[in-house]
DNA sequence: TATAATAGTTAGTATTGCCTAACAAAGTAA
DNA sequence: TTACTTTGTTAGGCAATACTAACTATTATA
């Protein structure tokens, strides 16, 4: 059995190795990036470090980096995949909204029930997409997959469609939901200005600047799917 | 903060002292009684006894009976109606059968979301009663009332509507489910056997015999409400 | 390469929630 | 009313999860 705790353990070690922003290929994951990450001491996490090592969940070496084993990464996935199911749950069924869903979703996503989450994810209608446009694994562990790329990216003259967000920060969701931007906003973009990479847009005739760091952190692509 | 342990204790001692299928008139609890419902040593009840009035949760003087304070009072209620919303939802939005809700409820009515629970509520239509029949407190603590009496009390010749069973283990949920009596289940009773006191009924044209303990534990009324 | 900075480990402590064993109080029945 | 039974309490231990302080290994930098 599987504890809370060490479920969150999983999961952290399975978004600092592949989920984070920024990360292109899979990197391993040291004792205090885990402990500063989860707002642990180095000393603690160590302690759980043995443990998760002793139950065949990570590999880890004295003084080593850690790895996931085939276990822990399952483990971890199940975790992930449940509390984005529970996220659109939140967001589809209760009209919670971005900023809302994250935090009961934490603690949602420990319940354990294989059936519980194959019955939401069918009256969900087996959603691949969380409200973030995280991809939700399924229940094997498959990850779908998506072309997106940056809002940056797109040509001056161009429409796209958000597929997902790349920053789940409250600061970053709130600055979205004034300007009325989620999953399936429509944008076109007006101007891309050189000096500091800012550009404009319009959405639904309304016209917007937009930073660089936002349009980095918004991923586009040419049609919803 | 409370934690999912005390949360447990103070359910225990609601369901201990007012609930528990028999009890008419609320009824002080002792520590031994306790531990054996939660399947504890007296010992570690006693220590929790201590915390949960260190708490303000519960009155208890060395050697005597334990009740519980309005804020223990209260709390516990918010366990017992976020558990009965959760039943009424697994069984009427995920299709849930009647054996199975209670233990996927025990889990989800730790989760701490005022918000949550009331969106439940809502989605579910703000229900009185839930699938077992039993009455779901409002969010003040408020619980239905409603006249039911036992099948047993029904006289020969009359129909009545099941509203609630007293009993909810496994066997006798079971037992009920191969019959096909739940919730709102038409029963007409055919005759009374005097000789054990079980009964003879008709159920959708279909003739069965019920022992005295099963005609005990079916609570009805006269028409649904 | 020597040394300073960073990262990782160990030892000892606290709290929660559980246990057993031993004992004390209260209730019951001869 | 004494003696037995049941109930409740205390003391001492253990596992999980966290902490601080002290130490060691690794990495980065002058």
């Amino acid at each position: 059995m599987i504890s809370l705790t060490e479920e969150n353990y999983l999961k952290a070690l399975i978004y600092l190795s592949s989920l984070a922003p920024g990360i292109e290929e899979k990197k391993d994951v040291g004792t205090s990036e885990l402990a500063s990450y989860l707002k642990l001491k180095s000393s603690t996490v160590n302690e759980m470090l043995k443990r998760l090592k002793e139950k065949n969940l990570i590999n880890h070496e004295k003084y080593k980096k850690i790895t996931l084993t085939h276990s822990g990464e399952r483990n971890g996935l199940k975790i992930i995949r449940k509390h984005r199911l529970w996220e659109t749950f939140l967001f589809t069924k209760l009209d919670f909204d971005w900023i809302e869903i994250h935090e009961v979703a934490e603690q949602l996503e420990h319940i354990k029930s294989e059936k519980l989450v194959e019955k939401i994810d069918r009256l969900l209608g087996y959603p691949n997409f969380d409200p973030h446009g995280d991809p939700i694994p399924d229940k094997h562990g498959k990850i779908p997959q998506r072309i997106t790329k940056s809002l940056s990216a797109v040509n001056k003259g161009e429409k796209c469609i958000v597929l997902a967000v790349s920053d789940t920060s409250k600061d970053f969701l709130n600055y979205l939901e004034d300007l009325d931007i989620s999953i399936k906003t429509e944008i076109f973009v007006i101007d891309k200005i050189a000096f500091d990479q800012s550009i404009k847009i319009k959405i639904r005739q309304e016209q917007y600047s937009l930073s660089r760091k936002v349009a980095n952190n918004l991923l586009v692509g040419d049609k919803f799917n």
